[in-house]
DNA sequence: AATCACCTCCAAAGCGCTTTGGACAGGTTT
DNA sequence: AAACCTGTCCAAAGCGCTTTGGAGGTGATT
């Protein structure tokens, strides 16, 4: 059932039956309760395709499902991220589109989904230091908003992060203050761009208290269980071993916890683990008020609600200057921290 | 630049370029190679919107984010299985279209992701037990296939599915040959379809050696490491405690190790688990060759290259009888199960 | 020289919607 | 009574593509 048959079966032109559907003020009450009423009995649905055709919107934003270098491995913080911004597009009729692209790829893959005219907008997830997607898009002319962002020139396009310096600061000095001196910073891939910014945090906090960081309790991967628990290990045995871990996610820590166990010392007296907590909801951090871990939380699905929001919003105004989010992260103390063991 | 301007730019009608671009025949080489280097250079891409409207293919496929029950939670598979799903799909030029459902509005998503010409077909990820999705879906006559499959009517709808029965019935007896007689059981949320295959299948393989079930050692909850470890905690406190167990996910897995490691247990000596490995990227199971527990394996990105082709067949092909896949699990041999312990 | 087939190209009709620019009737104002 | 709104509806023109049904030109066949 299509508007013309719709429009034929009730005696009326498509133009008028548009315009009842579409709310337009000059159809009359009668009649649009009229039309309102066969629509819904046929199961009218216009056609998305040529609605868009006509409209020039095309009422999806488009998202490239970022795969961690050459490992082929998914971003575990995708589910959560997509939930959060398919969520919020759904309260106005936006649907996601989404494409896979490996690196090489991506130039072609971003270059398409804009010109097919599928989508109103981008969100890019995932940037890494110096990301040239980004010249890419703003080349193309196609709306975007950044979820993270890339060192450079990061007033020139809307982007909504975490303050990962700040949370990464505000661990180490929770760390500092109980009195830990030797702490270990389980990074993730030092190619994202986020990873940087918290090895700066937590270098920043040390050298602000005199202190400087060792090299060899400093590492960065790609964030599974087995890379904390394996970096932990040979950490723990170290002539001089770190008194406190600080990770870049739960899953790390949760291996950080296995070797401290492993080695038969404690969480949060004999070790400490700090870490931080994208939220995930298949990976909670203990329950609300009983925490596992010390962390700095920031919960990766209301990244996804507002990078929605924000693009929706540039897509309604194209020509307003690029508008920025910064998220403080949380920091909720659990039983993982405590005082450093005095020797 | 349109197909229009693309053509008067070549002083050719719309027809013989769109004919060129899209290899007809009936056009020289000489001008489709003229066409081509001109579509190049002006970066010239097709609306999808137009050509869509035009040839009735979307060539796209409709995908629903499920949301466990109420909580919120979000499917940690979803994002290895649409990695592998958009993978597949975009060596055909597939896009995916997402859209997000609570539970009371999947109804009208999935009508109107069909009605709406967006797309050709759809995926249908976690059924339930008696799941009405997929009464909906051959209701509104849109080829789909699901990931998984309900109980009843399973040959009238192409699925693919892990042979979810087989694999706990596998793992169990493998804990059986070892003598233990105290299997506990970590399942997941019993309202998931697979979870009662994989509660049938230990059953099963419990009764053909004359074993019954005990109530207080089977548990079935959303599959986290806190109720892994809660679970486990809980149950070696027993009077009777297992000394296995068989759990539906690594992080149920982990959260069991945590718990017997916690009380001075030795994993694979004292205590044998053995876990389903859904194969996530972020999560694997040690590595290749040394893996950190017994598991059954069916990695769930190649789930999704499997539901993508059979749905691209599908659509090419609607009136085929339906298609469809069971896919045995591996038992891969690690060192968290051992020989029971003698008393 | 006429016929035929073939190759290369084109005009125009859709696909299903929105939207512009009236048309027509009825009531208000001058 | 003429002029003017105002409210309600419609015909038709796009949106950018594919595809049907020829048209015109060339060379081979009779």
């Amino acid at each position: 059932m299509n508007l013309k048959d719709l429009a034929a079966s009730l005696g009326l032109s498509q133009t008028t039956v548009s315009r009842a559907l579409n709310g337009y003020p000059e159809v009359s009450e009668a009649t649009r309760k009229r039309v309102a009423e066969a629509a819904r009995q046929h199961g009218y649905r216009p056609d998305s395709r040529a609605r868009s055709l006509a409209t020039g919107r095309a009422m999806a934003v488009g998202l490239v499902l970022p795969m961690t270098a050459k490992q082929e491995i998914v971003n575990p913080v995708f589910s959560d991220f997509v939930a959060g911004a398919a969520e919020t597009l759904a309260t106005r009729g936006y649907d996601i589109v989404l494409s896979l692209a490996s690196e090489e790829e991506q130039t072609n893959v971003y270059r398409s989904m804009l010109s097919k005219g599928r989508v109103d907008g981008m969100i890019m997830q995932a940037p890494l230091t110096g990301d040239r997607r980004i010249q890419l898009l703003k080349d193309l002319g196609m709306p975007f908003v950044v979820h993270g962002r890339v060192s450079d020139h990061d007033d020139e396009y809307c982007w909504m992060d975490m303050d990962n310096r700040h949370a990464f600061h505000e661990a180490t000095d929770h760390l500092l203050e109980f009195g830990h001196e030797r702490i270990a910073l389980l990074n993730g891939m030092e190619a994202m761009d986020f990873a940087h910014r918290r090895r700066d945090g937590f270098l920043d906090a040390l050298s602000e208290r005199g202190l400087s960081a060792d090299p060899e309790i400093m590492d960065s991967a790609v964030m599974t269980e087995q890379y904390g628990y394996g970096a932990a290990c040979r950490m723990l045995a170290l002539p001089a071993p770190p008194t406190a871990f600080l990770t870049s996610s739960l899953l790390v820590a949760m291996g950080v916890q296995r070797a401290v166990q492993a080695r038969g010392l404690r969480m949060g007296l004999d070790i400490s683990v700090v870490t931080h907590d994208d939220g995930l909801s298949y990976l909670p951090n203990g329950s609300e008020d009983a925490p596992i871990f010390t962390a700095t939380r920031s919960p990766v699905r209301v990244h996804g609600n507002i990078c929605a929001e924000t693009l929706m919003k540039l897509i309604d105004a194209p020509q307003t200057p690029p508008h920025h989010t910064k998220l403080k992260a949380s920091l909720t103390i659990g039983p993982s921290s405590g005082p450093a063991p005095t020797v």
